[in-house]
DNA sequence: CTCGGGCCAATTTTT
DNA sequence: TTGGCCCGAG
């Protein structure tokens, strides 16, 4: 067998990792070090090599992207398609494992997906319906509750209170929710994953085929898994497969949605028989880069333990720039951006890193102003949007008529006199006999218990819902979605309820959806042959929310968060906002735990530059309408001296660098000491001259760095304070 | 049902 | 400062 192909171009660690023999693994990949290649390689090493079915193997990957991107490089380095073989996200997988075995996981065969946002709208409900004040129980923070408990494991059932009356309430409304959820035949993100892993634990027929089938189990970004992802990893892999999981506990930014990076810390405990390897070589930063990378994340304490390196020359020294505020900050990366695009070079190799969304705003307003186009990452997805979420729940509704989240969204949308009290009699009578909306409604026109005309409302809408799913039956897919939305008559209400651009851009998006079902290619699933396109579509809609904004194809600067950028690599990137309460945010300072994850995201940022990192702060800045002086951050002074340039604004002040700063974490700044003498050589008593108003005396000083000003007497203009930044003053 | 004013809170996000 | 949400008026 000539192994050439899948060992060539692999360095050792890699080439060690890829041809290991059937054991756990557990690959610590570094930043850059090539960790979805030795995945891939690992896969086409168990098939070419090792002569493993595809069919034996199991892939798992946390977002969509990832795991396209995984089957795609696969087939590209094999040369051709894999079928069979399971690759896809912890929620794709189990999403699959419940459409086979729907029967054996208690669940209808329509079952449908509820995101988030359905969720959160079925516990405001189900608050309603318990007399709970949506005040003391936010419906979000109920929906996080229910979604801690599924990704630990526990059932209602399971729960106890301990006397707490608030955990009893939230037990409560857990129960109920449960029990709708399974009424309706609906299935949130979190169940998916714990009701086929119960499926699996409980099943031991199915439990003995699974194990059987898949004898290697791989993992990736395995130090965001959580406790419910890694039991059920382990479940289906028992105690003869191995798994073969790659990560980096440094690169953990999760935790506070449930990752554990003990996971990772206990992989080796778990699996005493596993072999560890670690890949340090970075084949996408410089030198200095890494060095500042590693000796930041060397203040956290319990790591696995890991130094990256490279071949590639030290490159620039990192970049820093002491900002006078926020608009500063960005007028100063606009400057820097536009001497990149003279050079050269693209926007779109340009990252600007941030630690919370509310800063891109700057420089939104910054870039409009100076024609730099851009794009921010984050915010609404395609099939998020509230217009394409009222298509596709008229179309779950004609698929499940139990779907109540569905019906509730639409029923009265477009408004067609369906009002509140009208839906709360059904939602009454629904409730006392345990049955869905849509049968109470269907019933409800001949009951006689609704006035004429909320009956005939109701009869208009029931009648509706039976035209469409008539209607539709028989179309191919994107009709299906068409007619619905024409019968519906969304178009018209958007344009009539949203006049100009938002209205009209609704109705583009649902054209959109038209063309995206036009284009959806429904695989037909040998181990799902009861899936049909529509349910198919649905299910995709739910699991794959789409791309944030249309790529207009235009050179872009990108713009996004600290944790949106794991994973990508920039020529070039700005790491902004770099202060204390800011980053490390507020809410994480007093937490060691906490505060070495904002370290670690500040490591993830670092790693992110391939050629250049340009890091700032600024010393003053609007915070909810607040100006605030937060000290540069304590990371700052965690990177070594001899790998960072400073780059101050004009003058010097008193206030040398932000490594003065002996403890980042008060607030207090400075105050002058009169006489004292700034960095810049001003100094109280000390004669200048000014452009415009001449010469004049320094009477009075206040504030440190970009910030900085001096009260000046001046012999003709009289007293006034100037900023030293901008006055540029003179010596006399 | 829809609009607008007042009030409150204010990381990070994928599925 | 902004944005989301609730409530009352039309």
């Amino acid at each position: 067998m000539d192994v050439s192909p899948i060992l060539d171009e692999l360095n050792k660690p890699q080439r060690e990792a890829v041809s290991a023999p059937p054991q756990p693994m557990l690959v610590l990949a570094g930043a850059g070090s090539g960790k979805t290649r030795v995945l891939v390689h690992r896969i086409a090493w168990l098939l070419e090599v090792e002569g493993i079915s595809p069919l034996s193997i199991l892939s798992v990957t946390f977002t969509n992207k990832a795991a396209a991107e995984m089957r795609g490089r696969i087939q590209r380095l094999l040369g051709m398609p894999v079928g069979g073989l399971w690759c896809g996200t912890f929620h794709g997988l189990a999403h699959r494992l419940l459409r086979m075995h729907w029967r054996e996981a208690n669940l209808p065969q329509t079952f449908q997906i509820l995101d988030s946002e359905d969720q959160i709208r079925m516990v405001k409900r189900l608050l309603k319906t318990l007399e709970l004040d949506e005040n003391r129980w936010p419906p979000r923070q109920v929906a996080g509750f229910i979604n801690a408990r599924k990704d630990e494991g526990s059932r209602p059932q399971h729960l106890d209170d301990r006397g707490d009356p608030a955990q009893r309430e939230l037990i409560r409304v857990y129960s109920l929710y449960e029990e709708t959820c399974q009424r309706n035949g609906v299935v949130d993100f979190a169940e998916l994953l714990l009701r086929s892993l119960e499926l699996l634990r409980d099943n031991l027929e199915l439990q003995a085929h699974y194990r059987n089938r898949f004898r290697h189990v791989l993992v990736d970004e395995f130090q965001d898994t959580n406790a419910l992802q890694y039991a059920w990893l382990r479940l289906i892999a028992g105690d003869q497969n191995p798994i073969f999981a790659v990560g980096d506990d440094d690169q953990s930014i999760y935790g506070w949605r449930g990752a554990k990076i003990e996971n990772i810390h206990n992989f080796t405990r778990h699996y005493p028989s596993c072999v560890t390897i670690r890949l340090e070589q970075n084949y996408r930063s410089s030198g200095n880069i890494l060095k500042a990378a590693n000796a930041l994340i060397d203040n956290n304490r319990g790591r696995l333990g890991k130094k990256l390196w490279t071949d590639d020359r030290d490159g620039e020294k990192l970049h820093l720039y002491a900002a006078f505020n926020e608009l500063d900050e960005a007028r100063y990366i606009t400057g820097r951006i536009k001497q990149w695009v003279d050079d050269g070079n693209l926007r779109s190799d340009v990252a600007i890193l941030y630690r919370s969304n509310a800063q891109s705003r700057v420089f939104e307003s910054t870039f409009n102003e100076n024609r730099i186009p851009y794009r921010v990452y984050g915010g609404l997805r395609f099939f998020e949007r509230a217009e394409i979420k009222d298509a596709l729940a008229y179309l779950r509704l004609t698929s499940n008529l139990a779907d109540d989240p569905s019906f509730e969204r639409i029923v009265n949308h477009p408004p067609r006199g369906i009002g509140e009290r009208t839906v709360d009699m059904l939602r009454q009578i629904a409730r006392t006999e345990r049955r869905p909306l849509w049968e109470v409604a269907a019933e409800a026109v001949d009951s006689g218990e609704f006035t004429a005309r909320a009956a005939g409302a109701i009869g208009r809408f029931v009648h509706l819902i039976r035209q469409m799913n008539e209607e539709i039956k028989s179309l191919p897919l994107y009709e299906q979605v068409e007619a619905v939305i024409s019968l519906a008559g969304l178009k018209e209400h958007f344009l009539a309820k949203e006049k100009g651009e938002t209205g009209q851009a609704r109705v583009d998006n649902l054209n959109e959806l038209v063309t995206a079902a036009n284009g959806y290619v429904h695989i037909q699933d040998d181990e799902l042959p009861d899936m049909d396109e529509l349910s198919s579509f649905l299910a995709h809609a739910a699991l794959e929310a789409g791309e944030g904004q249309g790529d207009a194809g235009e050179d872009c600067v990108q713009m996004m968060t600290l944790h949106s950028a794991k994973g990508l690599e920039f020529s070039m990137v700005f790491l902004c906002g770099l202060e204390e309460g800011l980053f490390p945010h507020q809410m994480s300072v007093n937490e060691p735990g906490r505060l070495e994850e904002e370290r670690r995201l500040c490591y993830v940022g670092i790693t992110r530059a391939e050629q250049q990192l340009v890091i700032s702060y600024a010393e003053q800045r609007q915070l909810h309408g607040q100006t605030r002086f937060n000290p540069p951050s304590r990371f700052l002074q965690e990177l070594p001296e001899e790998l960072v340039d400073e780059i101050r604004p004009k003058v010097q002040t008193y206030q040398t660098s932000y490594r003065a700063q002996a403890r980042p974490a008060t607030n207090v700044r400075p105050s002058h000491r009169p006489g004292s003498q700034t960095e810049s050589g001003f100094s109280i008593g000390q004669q200048v001259s000014h452009a415009k108003f001449g010469e004049g005396v320094i009477t009075n000083a206040e504030g440190a760095g970009a910030h900085a000003r001096v009260e000046v007497n001046f012999e003709t203009a009289g007293r006034k304070w100037l900023v030293l930044v901008y006055a540029s003053l003179q010596k006399v």
